[in-house]
DNA sequence: GAGTGGTCTAGACCACGAC
DNA sequence: TCGTGGTCTAGACCACTCA
């Protein structure tokens, strides 16, 4: 762990999920932290506001740091946090179906999304997801070859992420969502098991690389029934 | 203004609104903006990083910080940005109507979700959102009459925030919100212009106040058609 | 009044990018 | 090598809560 305050954030949310520390009750105080982590108090306080922008404290001034309820996980939700991470984490029996992978032709409207040059070429990855035997999402993402050279179906078939973050080494940083509801496609139709329902949740996703160039763009379609979003929001201080 | 940090804040957020620094350029170094606002470095990354957690901008080591696009608005997720201040956002005619405002008998699952004494009188406030002439969302609000004594038709028909915050003096803080799809009730379809829309998005929301305590409980039904959620979300570091 | 968190300072050294 | 942002320190003063 190279970082003092991500070691302490760590070793903080890994005392505040054993329930050392349970929920409702106060952290010690700043003062007493920086003399347990021999550290200064600019430095616990960035692990305090790590563990508050992530939902485990509330900070009250005069008071303490008071422990709320552990932040919960979001059903598959592809884009920033990948699949395989999640179903990993939610411990239910998945499987990937590579549908296609391909080159889009050119003067496609992806490559304007993506700021592609008029000669770049464009990856989409379309794969089925299945949860306990059903086929729930269909997700689509495309890649520029700039920046993802090589695909294969076994890189698919596993985690594109861990592709990307391992062997490519390249840092995702943020991405921007739109959640909205539409109509089933034929596509949508054929590739999922919709039992009846006449909606479709879509999920368009923006995923951007360290230095905040556009990297990704992702369509992930969910049947309605399935889909679960969690959100932890803080009021804007202005 | 109290607060050098967040005055920087706003006079950084201004220039980038007003395209002093457009999209894709780099602001002034830390260094050479601490000359300019009189202050030091920290104050200055504190202002930044806000800028970074709010869409604006993306720091990039030994580079500097690039502005990027400017965040977009979510359509109308009552919780912790009200209804009348997105709507007055967006420039839309619209109308509210309180449909139901009462007490909840005691013994009420609500009760329970509040974390009530069994005594405690809890406020439940129903309303259907008109946009242009459509009625597109159902709101039903929960508070614990501890913390909001007195209710009436013309505060609900107006904001219920504006009285909490204005009035009341309370300090919303963050919210946890909870979206998913389901079948419309009874309720839906005699409140709601739902035209053969057989699903409806569900937002359900608990709202924390300064010292973390939970004050309301909302569930809003929205058609989905009209339903738009947009997401800003970093990677964790961890 | 004692203890808490909120803000602010003036330094220091390091890691990284561009030249 | 130089300028950038990333981390860290050891103080200071203030605003707030609670006994």
């Amino acid at each position: 762990m190279n970082n003092k305050y991500q070691f302490i954030y760590q070793s903080l949310v890994e005392k505040i999920r054993s329930n050392f520390w349970p929920v409702s009750s106060l952290l010690p105080s700043e003062h007493s932290l920086t003399v347990e982590y021999d550290t200064s108090r600019e430095t616990i306080r960035k692990a305090l506001e790590m563990l508050s922008q992530n939902g485990y404290i509330q900070k009250v001034r005069g008071k303490g740091s008071v422990v709320i309820d552990i932040p919960k996980y979001s059903f598959p939700v592809s884009g920033i946090t990948s699949f395989k991470e999640l179903v990993e984490e939610l411990k239910v029996p998945y499987h990937t179906t590579v549908q296609e992978l391909e080159y889009i032709p050119f003067t496609h409207e992806i490559q304007q999304i993506l700021n592609a040059g008029k000669k770049e070429k464009i990856w989409k990855v379309s794969r089925v997801r299945e949860i306990n035997q059903e086929k729930i999402i269909l997700d689509t993402d495309f890649f520029n070859e700039a920046f993802v050279p090589m695909l294969s179906r076994d890189i698919c078939q596993d985690s594109v992420y861990e592709y990307i973050e391992k062997e490519l080494g390249l840092v995702i940083s943020f991405a921007k969502k739109e959640i909205t509801v539409e109509e089933p496609t034929e596509k949508d139709y054929t590739s999922l098991d919709l039992e009846g329902f006449s909606n479709i949740v879509v999920i368009k996703s923006k995923v951007y690389l360290e230095d905040a160039t556009l990297f990704q763009y992702t369509e992930s379609r969910h049947r309605p029934d399935k889909f679960r979003f969690v959100d932890f929001a803080r009021r804007a201080k202005l």
